[in-house]
DNA sequence: TTTTTACGTCAGCCATATTGACATATATAA
DNA sequence: TTATATATGTCAATATGGCTGACGTAAAAA
């Protein structure tokens, strides 16, 4: 109770610290996809399409190789899902204008509503996490997942000062 | 640069934030699991081994109730993991004391070798995380995470007080 | 003694990933 | 122009890790 940091020295990561972050990480990783898991199963979708659906919400005509790089899967794990989404009408293709050999990919308004509604159910977990923690709480968790990640996954998130290391730490 | 917290407001959860955070979680997940994914594939095993190793190494005398419900599958599921595991001698079961229809779970010699790689691999990445963001951010993280689960999860962590509520909102 | 619990196993199904090989259209370089 | 590289798709086979349902055994508890 008394010092809030007492367990969190990154120059002396106990057993202990490090098994708690494996764990914080498991646990939460594990309830933050769980009910978006339930959602998408009304629809006989899996984890791997809410992917498909999330990143291409959030960049319009992204392109497959760009899709590829991001879920870091193959072609043809991607291909299954991806041809089912625009067989069921939630995403669509079109050629690219510059390059005709990419197809496009957009959601179309059955996409755009069914996106809606898994991040409205993560939007409420988060902002209740946030809530709770208050905003210190919230720069430090984006600024430790930030850094967990590959430097080629960091590169993603360079646009956002707030999570660069000379403006993060005072 | 100028405000650290601009972003960060959970009363006022905006499209980016969000984005923001569900990016974060995912990609560092990712990454988080895809070294160990590596190593696990020279032993022609996978993460659900990955994750019944690690629990069993952090409760020794583990039973299979106790297991399948931090895990969350289904006894079947377990079976055939804990059973590879239990043939190639990473795991030993013996019959409980008070209760000897239990099988309580330990790492054999060479699971707690397997193990220890496997953790020393994420020991490292944490500890590189945890430096870069400083001992703040660690709390915030550890926090937001922590309020991220599920009511039911949290009380797993409920003997750590710098987790708690009180304790960690100034 | 009966019922419940802890655990295991068999059989079959499904989702998601893999590799390898091959095809097509288009862009780009020689 | 021709050759090569790129973006994408597809077929086939395979593996992992989930699931449900059914059934069985040993031991605890009522």
């Amino acid at each position: 109770m008394a010092d809030v940091k007492s367990g969190a020295n990154p120059l002396f990561l106990r057993e202990e610290e490090l098994r708690q972050a494996m764990e914080l990480l498991f646990f939460s990783y594990r309830d933050f996809t769980a009910e978006p898991d339930q959602i998408l199963s009304h629809y006989g979708f899996g984890r791997a399409h809410h992917r498909v659906i999330y990143f291409v919400g959030r960049h319009p005509a992204m392109t497959v190789s760009e899709l590829l790089d991001i879920l870091r899967i193959t072609k043809q794990s991607l291909s299954r899902v991806l041809s089912q989404l625009v067989r069921e009408d939630f995403i669509q293709q079109r050629p690219g204008t510059e390059d005709r050999r990419q197809r496009l990919l957009e959601l179309t308004e059955k996409g755009k509503k069914l996106e809606s509604e898994l991040i409205e159910n993560q939007r409420r977990r988060i902002a209740r996490a946030y809530r709770a923690a208050g905003a210190d709480a919230v720069a430090g968790f984006r600024t430790v997942l930030y850094n967990l990640m590959d430097e080629d996954g960091r590169k993603r998130f360079d646009h956002i000062e707030t999570l660069q290391p000379a403006t993060v730490r005072r």
